[in-house]
RNA sequence: GCUCCGAUGGUGUAGUCCGGCCAAGCAUUCCGGCCUUUCGAGCCGAUGACUCGGGUUCAAAUCCCGAUCGGAGCACCA
């Protein structure tokens, strides 16, 4: 039957559908749904973790991991954990640990516990003890380099045969500062014929004698992230993971700590890279910007930090719904700042009100030769929110774009918007009455006692113009018409987008 | 070089696990038009994609093999 059919061809089943089934023919139009997908194994609530390393403020890119983290919750219900990771004094900004919750705060992250990795050294300590004990971890005193060719070649060092007692009395001479750095380390026996080398026996400890800005110099050995992450990730419970592709080779490694212990692991996902253009997101580049004064700090709008983000207005649900648009999936993508502005607008423009700003102004006298009203709603769709009016005598000055002023044809009608016609004649905009012709050039303007007003964009250009005189006393989002959205704080506005 | 991962229009995604409803959906951008006293919003239309080559099958974006391209890791960073 099915070969029979087959055998028609395409033209011929389709004749025949056409003229018997025409039911069939119709399409229902599929909705579009951005949702995350399920995750494996859930049962019941989930257990969830953020882990940043508190080397400054977090960035778009973080608010990825973020949102994704934080929607599952929100979805299976359960916890979301904080947990900073400080296990590297070397590359720590005090100012992040206060700086990343407030962020997480912005974007409407519900974190739900909160724990400092550099405050929970003794149980790592007594975790390693646990797991010197039971030949799982060796302590080697050697320079890295011979340990790493060592591995290379799938060879053990000869450490790695020593007695669970001997590395004891190591490991407790390395907890007492007996060493400097570089001298001694502990580490993860795993496979050392595994084919890819970095899986191959890594090092779970090392002495870093750098104060730390929490603990001071309590403690000179640190564990490595590999090792603190496992044994956080077993003793807070974490039932699902989520993070970026670069952690895939740091998922297995931690795997070893996990089978090691005959702990269940959790579920692990790793989402694909994000090339976010035009954003300037290396922690290292803004801090040296910052200190040469390129930077007014890490909220300069040219950044790409969620601080600098919310300083141009971006609504934090904007990063919610892009970010799970993006989903989970492995492969690399580049960041739309298209999409995400579009979706912005989409968020904000029912509420952004309207005003007028002039870029370049320049002084022009209208010549009216009677009393002109203006009488503008605060936005197009909601005269509920009042309406901005402005009188205007007889010969009144105006302010108008200097850009506008010289696209005009000479002798061309344009429209000022909502206040009247006019005509440019000599090189001068005049008033001409209201013919009610339409499709006229629509240009904007602004009152004599319009405010003088600056709009840092995100290009670092600055532009610099009048701001009619109501919207003065407002604050916050809004939307200069022909120009964009601002985010306006006093006498100074920042771009927003389109 | 080694190990691992990935590949759907300009961009982002849906579909891939469990082959047929996919002659491939949605969003965004660009282009054309409408509407509009904003260059915002709205409406209509158009262009545009399953990396390539084999294989399996009645049937492949989907399964298998290979190639190509891209990415990550190869730290006593996270």
């Amino acid at each position: 039957m099915v070969d029979e059919i087959n055998s028609l061809g395409r033209e011929k089943i389709d004749e025949i559908v056409a003229n018997e089934y025409p039911e069939f023919l119709i399409k229902e139009k599929r909705e579009e749904k951005h949702e995350l997908p399920e995750l494996r194994n859930v049962h019941g609530r989930v257990v969830m973790r953020m882990a940043p390393s508190p080397s400054g403020p977090l960035h778009i890119g973080h608010s990825r991991m973020a949102i994704l983290n934080d929607e599952y919750v929100k979805r299976y219900g359960g916890e979301l954990i904080l947990r900073i990771e400080d296990t590297n004094p070397d590359n720590i900004d005090p100012d992040a640990y206060q700086l990343i919750p407030e962020d997480l705060k912005w974007l409407g992250v519900n974190v739900t516990k909160s724990v400092i990795q550099s405050s929970r050294m003794e149980i790592y300590y007594r975790y390693a003890r646990d797991m010197i004990k039971s030949g799982h971890l060796y302590v080697i005193e050697r320079d890295q380099k011979y340990f790493h060719d060592m591995k290379m070649k799938s060879l053990a060092v000869p450490e790695r045969n020593a007695s669970p007692e001997e590395n004891e009395e190591k490991f407790d001479r390395l907890l007492n500062n007996y060493y400097d750095e570089g001298q001694a380390a502990v580490v993860m026996k795993t496979d050392l014929n595994h084919p890819n080398e970095s899986i191959r026996d890594w090092i779970a400890f090392r002495i870093n004698k750098t104060p730390h800005p929490l603990t001071g110099d309590r403690y000179v050995l640190y564990p490595t992230m590999n090792f603190s992450v496992s044994i956080d990730d077993h003793l807070l419970g974490l039932t699902h993971v989520i993070r970026g592709i670069d952690h895939l080779v740091n998922t297995e490694k931690q795997r070893y700590v996990f089978r090691a212990n005959n702990w269940k692991e959790p579920e692990y996902y790793h989402y694909g890279f994000i090339k976010i253009p035009d954003s300037v997101l290396k922690t290292s580049t803004i801090k040296e910007g910052i200190r040469t004064g390129r930077y007014t700090g890490w909220d300069d709008v040219r950044l790409g930090t969620l601080m600098a983000l919310r300083k141009r207005g971006y609504s934090p649900e904007t990063f919610r719904r892009y970010w799970i648009m993006s989903g989970m999936r492995e492969s690399n993508a580049v960041f739309s700042w298209d999409i995400f502005d579009s979706i912005d607008r989409e968020i904000i423009d029912y509420k952004s009100m309207r005003f007028f700003f002039v870029n370049n102004p320049v002084k022009i006298n209208l010549e009216n030769n009677i009393d002109l009203k203006s009488h503008v709603p605060y936005h197009p769709e909601r005269p509920d929110l009042g309406f901005r009016e402005y009188d205007f005598h007889v010969n009144s000055d105006i302010y108008i774009d200097e850009n506008d002023l010289n696209s005009i044809d000479e002798g061309e009608y344009i429209r000022l918007k909502d206040l009247c016609m006019a005509r440019k004649a000599g090189g001068k905009i005049s008033y001409v009455p209201d013919d009610g012709r339409r499709k006229l050039r629509v240009i904007h303007w602004c009152p004599v006692n319009s405010i003088d007003f600056k709009v840092y964009r995100p290009d670092g250009t600055v532009d610099s113009g009048k701001l009619e005189p109501l919207a003065e006393s407002l604050n916050g989002v809004a939307q200069m018409e022909r120009y964009g959205y601002i985010n306006k704080s006093g006498c100074t506005g920042y771009y927003l987008h389109r």
